[in-house]
Order: C-alpha cells, then sequence, then structure tokens
DNA sequence: GGGACGTTACACTGGCTAGTGTAAGGACGC
DNA sequence: GCGTCCTTACACTAGCCAGTGTAACGTCCC
C-alpha cells in the first residue's frame, strides 16, 4: 500500500473525482479527452460481474480488515471464480483502493439525502436540526458496513496512498460538509443562523453531533444506546445553536458580531 | 481477536485498571487478596526484557498495523529472541492489548502533565486555554507511535474483547477528559466559566480543539501545518469560550443559566 | 463454423507467519 | 559444585495467502 500512485487512473470513478487528478485525460462520458479518442473508461469484463465483486469486497473488507480478508473470500461472497477477480482487478490493493472511493461517494450521497429530508424546509430551527443530526448520527449504525471501512481508511491513512486520500476525502466526508454548510448558508439568509464562515459552521455543526457520537461509538464499531445518541446530539444542536443563534434582541442578519463569535 | 475473554488478569497492569475488573484478586501491592496469598503479580523473565519486548512491541505495532507486525520484527526490533517473546506473553493477542494497556495510561499521564502546566494557574484565560490546547492537538504528531496505536484500536474496535476496550478507554482518553473536567471545575469555581455538567463541558472542549485536529489529521497520520492546528485550536477555543464564558453582565458563578446554555 | 472474449475450476508456487521443540549456555543463589 | 530459571539459536510444523498458469466451457457476433 505504500508504492508511490502517481496517478488515479488504476482506480475507478475516476470522472467522479476532482478533475486535477484525473489529469482531463480519462472521462467517463467526455469526448474532450486530451489524448486521442478514448471516450469510454475501458473496463474489461462483464459489469454485472465487476459490481458483485465490488460489492463482495465492501463486505469482506468492512467485516474482516484489509489484511483480514482473503482474496478467495471475496470470490466467494461474490460467487465468482478468484480468476475473475484478478481479471478485473489488478491487485488486492487497487481492488480496495477503488472499493473505498466508490463507497464514499455513495455514502455521501445517502447523508445529502437525509439533509435534504431535514432541513429543506425549515420549520422549527432546533426541532428540524436535531431531527436531521439524529439521523446523520445514527448511519454508522445503519450502514455498518461502510463504516467498517471507514475505519480501515482512518487506521491506513499512513499507508494509502495520498492521491487516493485526498479524492476519498473530498468525494465523501468533505463533500457532504460543503453541501452541509450550503444548507447553514441558506438558514443564515433567513435569518435563523449568524456566523461569518459557513465552513466553520459546518465543520462545528459537525464536531458537535456527528462526531461526538462516532467518535464515541468508535465509528459504529459499538453498539450505543438509542438514548445516549439522542442525549449526545440534543446537547450537541443546543451547543450548535448557543453558537450560532442570532442574538435575541439583534437585529436579524447582523453584518458582524456583537460579542465574540467562534470564527476562523 | 474475537474470542471471548472474561477477565484481564491475563494482561499487565491490571493494578491500574478499575477494581471492577481485576475482580480483587490480582493486586500489584496488595494483601487483601481474597484468593490464598498472591501478593505479587508473577510475571516469568526477567523485567528488562519484558519492557523492551513493550517498547518494541509498540513500535512495531504502530507502523505495521496489528496484522502487518510479525513477532519476529518485533523480536529483532527489541533485541530478543522470538522464544523469549513467547516466555513472557502467551500470544500475539496478549501481546498486544498489554502493550495498548500501557500506553494509554502512559499517554493519559503525558496529557495530565501538559494540563497541569497550563491550567493549573489561570493568567489570561483564553491565552492559556490555546496554550493548552495547541500542545495537546499537537501531541499526535509529538507521540506517532502511540497514536498509531490508536488507530489501530479504533479499526480493530469490533474485534477487541470489550473488557479491555473498555478498560483503554478508562485508563485512558476518559481518565483525560476527567481529569480536563476537573480543571473546567475549578475555573468555573472562580467565576471564569459556567456550566451544569463539567463533563459535558470537558467532552465539547475535547471535540471543538484535539477532535477537530486529530479528525482532520487522521489521528497524526497525515501531517498538519502548524498554521492549520493553530487556526483550528484557536476557532476551537473561541467557540468553547462563546459557549461557557460567563455573560459580561451576569453575576459571578450564576447558579443557573438565563439563555439556553448547551445542556447535557 | 469459427474466432474473440470472459469465466471457471484447479493446481501450484513462493513466501510469509504463529507458534513449538530442543539443546546448549549463562546467571544466580546456596 | 549444583540446581533452577531465563535466554538464545535454530530448526521445524502447519497453515494461510497473493498471484499465476492452464485447459476447458460458454456466449456472442460475424
Amino acid at each position: 500500500m505504500g508504492e508511490a500512485v502517481s496517478a488515479l487512473e488504476k482506480y475507478d470513478l475516476t470522472a467522479r473525482l476532482p478533475s486535477v487528478l484525473t489529469h482531463g485525460v480519462i472521462c467517463r462520458e467526455g469526448r474532450m479527452a486530451s489524448q486521442d479518442s478514448v471516450p469510454q473508461r475501458v473496463y474489461r469484463g462483464q459489469p454485472d460481474k465487476r459490481r458483485a465483486i465490488a460489492r463482495a469486497a465492501r463486505a469482506v473488507f468492512g467485516q474482516q480488515g484489509y489484511t483480514g480478508a482473503s482474496v478467495d473470500m471475496i470470490a466467494a461472497e461474490a460467487g465468482v471464480s478468484k480468476r475473475t477477480i484478478y481479471n478485473h482487478y489488478t491487485d488486492k490493493e487497487q481492488l480496495f483502493l477503488s472499493v473505498i472511493l466508490e463507497g464514499s461517494a455513495e455514502v455521501a450521497e445517502t447523508h445529502t439525502q437525509i439533509a435534504d429530508r431535514h432541513l429543506r424546509k425549515i420549520l422549527d430551527l432546533e426541532e428540524d436540526l436535531v431531527a436531521f443530526a439524529l439521523e446523520w448520527a445514527s448511519s454508522p449504525a445503519a450502514f455498518a458496513g461502510h463504516f467498517a471501512l471507514v475505519r480501515i481508511i482512518q487506521s491506513e491513512a499512513a499507508r494509502i496512498p495520498p492521491a487516493v486520500l485526498e479524492a476519498w476525502q473530498d468525494t465523501g466526508p468533505r463533500a457532504f460538509q460543503r453541501e452541509l454548510a450550503r444548507y447553514l448558508s441558506q438558514m443564515a439568509d433567513r435569518g435563523l443562523l449568524v456566523f461569518e464562515d459557513a465552513d466553520t459552521a459546518a465543520m462545528h455543526f459537525n464536531l458537535l453531533t456527528f462526531v461526538s457520537v462516532a467518535q464515541r461509538s468508535f465509528y459504529g464499531a459499538i453498539m450505543l444506546h438509542e438514548s445516549d445518541i439522542t442525549e449526545l446530539v440534543i446537547g450537541g444542536v443546543k451547543a450548535f445553536l448557543c453558537l450560532y443563534r442570532p442574538e435575541p434582541g439583534a437585529r436579524s442578519a447582523s453584518p458582524s458580531t456583537s460579542r465574540g463569535r467562534a470564527s476562523r
């Protein structure tokens, strides 16, 4: 896992990655590739097999860890011969990296849906934020398979090629944090919140709710009582609102801060 | 790592663990053991060898991960024959668990010293908190070896015997969080802070400073610019003070909260 | 029919690993 | 000097695993 990897082209999903990383050469849809005519990413093998392998790999890596998962296990889980796996992926490592990139995008999308459901229309700010944060913070328990992968990534971070790690963060956690910042900005526009920097506010919300639960549950590895989650989330939202709710007497959407608000 | 382990007696440092877990049977100093006369924990082998093994194990596990570290590597690093390791520890697993319990206690102690240095005498609240949090949040980079272990623990959490995991949390992170809560209480007594629950306040401080940095750096796996750390820490302390600093006009050490302060 | 391609079962290599067995030597106490 | 304990070097078992080679089979398209 430690070898230098200069490009991400080896891994799937390059189209979803920042174009800087893909060098604009390989593009899933694109005609504008700067090379000859390579309109479509070419994969060997049948797509359904590839999908089965990816799904199985995610599950087995999640349960067993990177080193604990053998390619034979993954093959069995996928209902596919081991040889076929090596027909689709060059390496166990490449399979792993490819899988984590897929997973992060997928989960970020799921989280975005959760945010959509709770934050698109704000009726009662605190209530809606709590409902959102509850579902969000419960997702590690719900998507146990994915977050087992997240834990592996965290522990292997030093051994994962930096470009891949960067791409993973950018399609996954950071993508969603941007989305969250967007929602918070909307609320600020309506005068429901006050802050200078939406990204900082989103980070604080993340820390005070999601991370506070994730921290305690080891990102879903340990089961928490629902009451504990609720307590943490409610406390976190209250703290967040204490930080960013407009002063009772202040004009709505005040341009600056009278008290020393959290700033970057 | 998944086998049921009913007692912690197999592992070192039982004397430092909560007595519930040691069943009061084995006690480093104790004469009051409920069994015959087992006044001293009996270790086979010479203590200096044991220490060399433990130190080497910590280093190698940290660099290579649990599965990546072979017992031969550890033996070589310790300057000891492999046979000697198996003379001191029954298992690779027992060696690992023993090592993480030692490490957590040691780091909690180091963190306590950092807190002592910065928080025993408060001159300027914000300044002192920032100085403390900076050093604290930088420790994952400083004690790379230990926090590599922490990352492994987090990723293996589901496979570590719950009793050991509990003991690890209790001698490590939680022990220090209690210490931090104690310091915050002192500040509250002096009217510098206002809160209902010191433990919640300590958790929020932890989240807003230490975790915020740890999150971004993958617990020390990724190097961060010092300016980034500083920025995160200062923002975190500002947010914390915004949450828990007494209202400008309020009487010092007010018993209750007028605004909706963060509560449990 | 025939070629190209993907898949499969299976055997196999080479390498690494946890853990053991053993005989020999060193240190220490008596 | 003698016994006990600890350590060491080394060989060894038994097993797992990544990755390859190969021959056979099916399918789809021409």
